[in-house]
DNA sequence: ATATATTTATTCTATAATCAGAATAAATAG
DNA sequence: CTATTTATTCTGATTATAGAATAAATATAT
């Protein structure tokens, strides 16, 4: 099975998080504040698009919004073969994650 | 402060758990064994050169062994950097895990 | 003995995948 | 109709991957 890259766990990850409000902006948006990383806009959308391909995202085109720029969004929702295949990451992870030793605290600087 | 990719995440947490014994082909091996899936020689050199060039390893060359194709090897150790940067990672990735619903079971095919 | 084969290990390089950010599109505001 | 805002698509440059090539050791055959 897949190991996913780190930027489409976090997509995955990101699209879960935010449920109904989950579109390029909004994903991008909430990947940054979760890591402290400025993540690019290709970073966001090329993994959106290859994780649609595999069919670990749907997409529907939402409508037009009555505001300034308010063009229509691509919204995404994870489909129950992208929610397995994180939590088959997760198993992974989880077993090679339980030796390290937890230093207690974040201590990035 | 850096958000590791997959492959190195991987490399670096071969290295703690393989203690004295980490180097190229068993940082591989493991790596292999612990994912599932085959992941090519250059996918595990070119993130250990990269990781050392960064301060996340040290890097000692081992005397040959008596035995065939005993040639020396370079095993490598994480340095407090690289243990701080994964104990990072562990913080952001569980503050985005932490609303995924458990399946249970690896459902892995 | 020594040339050849075999095994383990690392380095190298062409190809494939990813990323950064410019360009484009689609909406409302002035 | 021009400017501004939000959103997505596109593309050159960078980075990562696969696996061939090379290196360094012992084993084996003649």
């Amino acid at each position: 099975m897949k190991i996913l890259s780190r930027s489409e766990e976090l997509v995955l990850l990101a699209v879960w998080n935010l449920q109904k409000d989950a579109y390029g902006v909004s994903i991008r948006k909430y990947i940054i504040e979760k890591t402290g990383v400025n993540w690019s806009i290709g970073a966001i959308y090329v993994p959106l698009d290859r994780l649609t391909k595999w069919k670990f995202l749907t997409t529907v085109t939402g409508d037009p919004t009555p505001e300034r720029g308010g063009r229509s969004k691509r919204y995404y929702k994870l489909t129950p073969e992208g929610l397995k295949t994180l939590n088959h990451l997760r198993s992974v992870q989880e077993s090679m994650w339980s030796t390290l030793p937890d230093l207690g605290w974040d201590q990035s600087s």
